[in-house]
DNA sequence: TTTACAAATGCAACTAAGTTGCATTAGTAT
DNA sequence: ATACTAATGCAACTTAGTTGCATTTGTAAA
């Protein structure tokens, strides 16, 4: 398993491998979609932990700032978060949030070039961006 | 002023024009930029306006529903509403929100593409897209 | 293996944004 | 001027996320 790796990281950094950020950083890993803190504390009550909510807020937190997750922009109230991989988008559905990978090279190599523009052209650092798709999800169309 | 025009449109529709109504409308003909809640009621209050909060979230759903606004998806807790025109997308700064408009033709030629690529390979319907560009302006780099 | 430090946790109380039900007010067509 | 119903106000509620502080528990070093 992966996370091994990651986890002796971690510890040899100074922050500790308790059972609550194994589980998460495994559900993490794991998940193939953005998941919202909702959805975390469903899949570790599965798996037998009840941690606080407080707990996995600050889980999200450190996981962000190890930048072993990243937030995914997804319209609506809840934030969602992934593991960080390769740079890519997402087709959501509107209703029920469900979500497909999307990746076009050409797009890829487009948004460098503008976001290279941007730089040029406003005083604005560290530009980076966020794209989804939105649509309605076949189960969704009733 | 514009927004004359409208109010008749949505009157025929069987739609009031309250003050409140007028209010909002006319901020947001007038604003440079997506606004949230708090800032149109700030607005609202320097016009002499003291609607009920539930009464400007309703508005909002009023303007949505009849395509005189959009949601803008900016990160974060708070939701965005811009007046609709045409398509842009924003440099939003990701301390203090200020946004600026941003406008690529070759980009919203690709987008077109990608979509309806989308449309061909998924059974989603009713394809569209949000993209925001994210970045830190002068004002917050200190 | 014990100890001690600080990272991590739990808990309760809180905040911010947005929602709902219901009684009242007020545009607008007639 | 009247009546119909859209719009409003208000209070109570929900949901997502935050904060302060006391307690617990990994982990490295003795």
């Amino acid at each position: 398993m992966k996370t091994q790796s990651i986890f002796k990281h971690w510890s040899k950094n100074g922050f500790r491998v308790t059972p609550a950020r194994k589980a998460i950083a495994d559900i993490f890993f794991h998940a193939s979609k953005p998941l919202p803190v909702s959805e975390i504390t469903i899949a570790l009550n599965a798996k037998g932990f009840t941690p606080n909510k407080t707990t996995i807020y600050r889980e999200i937190v450190f996981m962000l700032e190890q930048g072993f997750v990243n937030e995914v922009n997804i319209a609506g109230r809840k934030k969602f978060y992934e593991i960080k991989k390769h740079h890519h988008h997402h087709l959501i559905c509107r209703e029920c949030k469900v979500t497909r990978e999307v990746r076009f090279d050409e797009m890829e190599l487009l948004m460098d070039k503008v976001q290279s523009d941007l730089r040029s052209n406003t005083s604005f650092y560290d530009i980076r961006h966020s794209l989804e798709f939105y649509g309605v999800c076949p189960n969704c169309i009733s």
